[in-house]
DNA sequence: CTAGGGTTAG
């Protein structure tokens, strides 16, 4: 790194780098920190680079700053740092995860003609989301025709942005026409717009028909993903169909998917209340193993059940080990004596 | 170089 580049504020730490520390803050949720650095950086070169200026503004964005994102944004030049369309689409970015729906017209009409920025397939991938996201579902289906106007071809991303939409506001034949569309189109469907399918199927309780759509994926030459296995879980849950769920999480696991913090939030909990505590029991072993966070009242409501169920030795392991774990379980065996 | 799935005891 070169010396210009260090932030007194974390040179002690044995890191000088601007973006490590912004990381941190943000991950820290410390984002009046960030506002620090950059007033700091505004006299280093870092900042007069185009992808650490938006780095910052998306992680405004991820604070929900996003006039601060906007105001960096409008200082790039002052900065000596070249916008492009890629800092005009961290912009959007930025405005959609600060929820600022209503800003994202403005964006538009403003700042492409004003700084000679073409917006690009990404631009509009991105106002059509945010059409969804406000709720605009019919607005955001035009703009897919408009944007062919401009000479820009939507893609796979446009596509599974707009079947989500559609699969999530129940509007399932739409969303099978779309599929037509992309055909017509030579569009190719992806995993993600598979998954899309699958969790539109179990939205409506189609659970034999899920479960063949799981299948096709595989037949197609897919390797199914997280998000797939996690659907499935959750079909299973919903049905509160342990064994069922059990089974796609053998699947899950022998596949190579790690099982995340909501896989084991929606299995123990049902293994529990089918009083399966030594699965319940395997699964905490298993997040602890991996290193994800599982709510402290569902480790103990398992050795609450161990203990009922005189597993007395598997409840004092499972204490120890959720102790001495990264996360420290604060854990207690209700002994009475 | 960007953009697109979801779940949870919240």
């Amino acid at each position: 790194m070169k010396e210009s580049s260090k932030c007194p504020k974390f040179r002690r730490e044995g890191r000088g780098d601007y973006e490590l520390a912004v990381h941190r803050l943000a991950r820290a949720k410390h984002f009046s920190g960030i506002e620090e650095i950059i007033e700091h950086q505004k006299h280093y070169p870092d900042i007069r680079h185009e992808p650490f200026a938006r780095l910052l503004i998306l992680l405004y964005g991820k604070a929900r700053m996003f006039d601060h994102a906007r105001k960096l944004f409008d200082e790039m030049p002052q900065l000596n740092c070249q916008r492009s369309v890629f800092t005009f689409n961290a912009l959007l970015e930025s405005c959609i995860r600060s929820e600022r729906y209503d800003k994202i017209g403005e964006l538009f009409r403003e700042l492409p003609a004003k700084l000679e920025i073409e917006p690009n397939v990404v631009s509009y991938n991105l106002a059509i989301k945010a059409l969804c996201k406000a709720g605009s579902l019919d607005s955001a289906l035009l703009l897919m025709d408009v944007i062919e106007k401009h000479g820009i071809k939507p893609n796979i991303v446009t596509c599974n942005t707009l079947l989500n939409a559609l699969y999530g506001s129940q509007r399932f034949s739409e969303a099978e026409n779309l599929w037509i569309v992309m055909e017509t189109r030579n569009i190719v469907p992806d995993l993600c717009s598979y998954n899309i399918r699958l969790r539109g199927l179990i939205k409506v309780n189609e659970v034999s028909k899920a479960i063949q759509f799981f299948e096709e994926i595989v037949k197609k030459g897919f390797k199914p993903d997280k998000f797939s296995y996690n659907t499935m879980i959750t079909m299973c849950v919903d049905e509160g169909n342990l064994e069922e769920a059990k089974m796609w999480y053998q699947k899950m696991v022998q596949n190579g998917c790690l099982p995340v913090d909501a896989t084991f939030h929606m299995l123990i909990p049902l293994a529990c209340d089918a009083k399966k505590f030594e699965f319940a029991l395997h699964l905490c072993k298993k997040a602890i193993e991996a290193q994800v966070l599982v709510y402290r009242e569902i480790m103990q409501r398992v050795i609450d059940g161990l203990v009922e169920h005189s597993e007395i030795e598997n409840a004092k392991e499972l204490v120890k080990l959720a102790k001495s774990c990264n996360f420290h379980y604060e854990l207690w065996l209700p002994l009475h004596s």
